[in-house]
DNA sequence: CTGAAAGCGCTAACAT
DNA sequence: ATGTTAGCGCTTTCAG
């Protein structure tokens, strides 16, 4: 019982009766090869179960066609829909994405980068554009093309491609403003280490500032995990009677006459709602509620949720799209602003009227 | 300007001063060097950002430390503990994992596969144990070990780590049974090609046959794509007057006085609970509402949601840890089975006293 | 259009 | 404990 070696290149050729040369041809350059012998090739190689190495085929090729990105966890499913796209996009292209997380921080995004590059991939792709100056240098170091995505810097040496943070978040709450809303207070994640939140934050408050109350109302914004739990604590920390009865509709509502709650994402936005509803405070009537992101669950939320509606999915495409002329015949790289638009829904409504 | 070629294994040596299997031993078997010499070659490399080439390594080493997986799409939050926790594990002894989707079924699992085999992982994951024979065959044809998650098949010839997805179901309907419901509808999403679903809603039916009404209950079963969406599509279709006012507390209700829907995923009995919610009908005191999975929303929905808690993270422990210990040692893989339970929260009720 | 041969960068016997 | 050397399996000049 002879170990029957997988059949390689080499094999391959000399059933078929040609030199291991024109076996690599049929598989990378077809077109330079007379259809007969090819034919005879192939022929040989599925009798062989002949599959090409792919470490070989990386080592002598020098490159891996296999990009990385690194993300906080896949538990949120803010990312879900753009690695889909990001994965689809590259998977036609017949690339591969090597997804790595985190652990929402338990291990740094250095640490994973630098897995990455060892792994060999051809580019990496990151998630705004706040990262340890070591991340940074680290990838320059061993030249690795990076784009920075869900973010949009014209003025930065970076790549970036991504949207409008800062003014998508200033419409969002100017809407609220013209809905009458006087008392608008943040929920966001927190704030260190994510330039999103950090823009769509500064964006929201730029806006609020023209209300009179800004300033006190600053000191209500909540930052907490991207979680429903988190979502949950924030509205007890602003609630009227914070562990008081839960039960009674109507009566009770937000400190110090609080009728809007602008979500810096859908997460937060859903369970703020939740627990607005639990403690029986009615949405919109007493108080607004918005997100931003347009997560699939948003429109069938009791009442659906007016948020923002990102392009993830052209993010997605977009950004493969860039990397793969890049890498393929060094088309440079370039930012990239996409569009994206409010999704007004029943969540938010006019201001109820003053005590 | 010479092209500053990266350093190597051959530069660190003579950099370092000794020979090229001693630097390759100071990054694999440093017990296997003196400390000193170790050192050398340490300062040696870091002086020349030397980064060891990983398709040279895998090409020498014929492993590539790499897994691979394939899911039906990121964006259904059931897969994400998991692979997180898979991911976790992994990377905890250096193995990467190349997370791979069907697009939502767009592409084939066999293609995705095959993909991932000739990208070179050293085994494969794939949910559940119903897959196309042509994938069992090409896995098997190239001797790539694989387990299946999410399932358990003591008796079937597949490695599988999961669940008891049959009698989990069937204590699932039991207890809605025990609560006094007799009419009890199930929303699953479609059984073809889904092994998991399909034992699940086998446990239900099993278990509900007991009752008189089972039969005519069946034909009510909704069978939709997982998400809110298709939730909710579904309750319309259960709905006294479909297309009629959502408005309208207490009255209206379920088709032939369903009182409980069972549905077989949390998503879908978030979908349904919102649903149920926008007609008017209340939950639980009309229709009570039960899932399966256990995702962290459930606990925040109004009221919390009583579904089954799955040990995801478990699950992608001990797969990760069983499939580098068969890789590393060739420890044979076996199949196991892991407890779950129920959490009973607040959307089952007992049912409404008949008319 | 096809073949011969020289690597790609690392690891792993085998020697010393 | 360390060095020598022969591959790993494919791609890619360079000839023919």
């Amino acid at each position: 019982m002879n170990k029957p070696r997988r059949a390689g290149v080499r094999e391959v050729a000399q059933l078929a009766g040609v030199s291991v040369a024109t076996v690599s041809r049929v598989l990378n350059n077809p077109e330079k090869v007379v259809k007969k012998t090819a034919d005879k090739v192939l022929a040989a190689a599925d009798a062989l179960d002949f599959l090409p190495n792919n470490a070989a085929r990386v080592l002598s090729q020098h490159q891996s066609r296999t990009l990385g990105i690194v993300i906080p966890t896949f538990e949120n499913p803010i990312y879900a829909k753009f690695i889909d796209a990001l994965e689809g996009a590259l998977a036609r292209a017949h690339f591969s994405l090597l997804v790595t997380t985190t652990q929402k921080g338990r291990v740094t995004e250095f640490d994973k980068v630098r897995e990455l590059v060892n792994m060999g991939v051809d580019a990496v792709i990151l998630p705004g554009g706040s990262h340890a100056a070591e991340t940074l240098d680290y990838l320059s170091r061993f030249s690795v093309p990076v784009v920075f995505n869900s973010i949009y810097l014209p003025d930065s040496p970076l790549i970036t491609v991504g949207y409008d943070n800062y003014g998508l978040a200033k419409a969002l709450a100017e809407y609220l403003m013209s809905l009458g809303h006087q008392r608008i207070v943040i929920l966001s994640e927190p704030l260190a280490h994510n330039d999103r939140a950090r823009l769509r934050y500064d964006g929201a408050v730029a806006a609020l500032q023209a209300l009179e109350s800004a300033r006190a109302d600053r000191e209500h914004d909540q930052f907490v995990d991207v979680t429903t739990a988190g979502a949950s604590a924030a509205i007890g920390e602003l609630s009227c009677e914070a562990g008081g009865a839960l039960d009674g509709e109507g009566q009770g509502g937000l400190r110090d006459g609080i009728t809007a709650v602008m979500c810096l994402n859908d997460v937060l936005a859903s369970g703020a709602m939740l627990a607005l509803q639990r403690r029986g405070i009615r949405v919109p009537q007493q108080v607004s509620v918005v997100g931003f992101d347009d997560l699939e669950m948003a429109e069938f939320l009791n009442p659906p949720l007016t948020t923002v509606d990102l392009p993830v999915e052209e993010m997605g495409e977009v950004i493969a799209r860039a990397l793969i002329r890049h890498l393929e015949d060094d088309t440079p790289l370039t930012s990239r602003l996409l569009d994206a638009s409010l999704a007004i829904r029943g969540s938010a409504g006019p201001a109820p009227s003053q005590g």
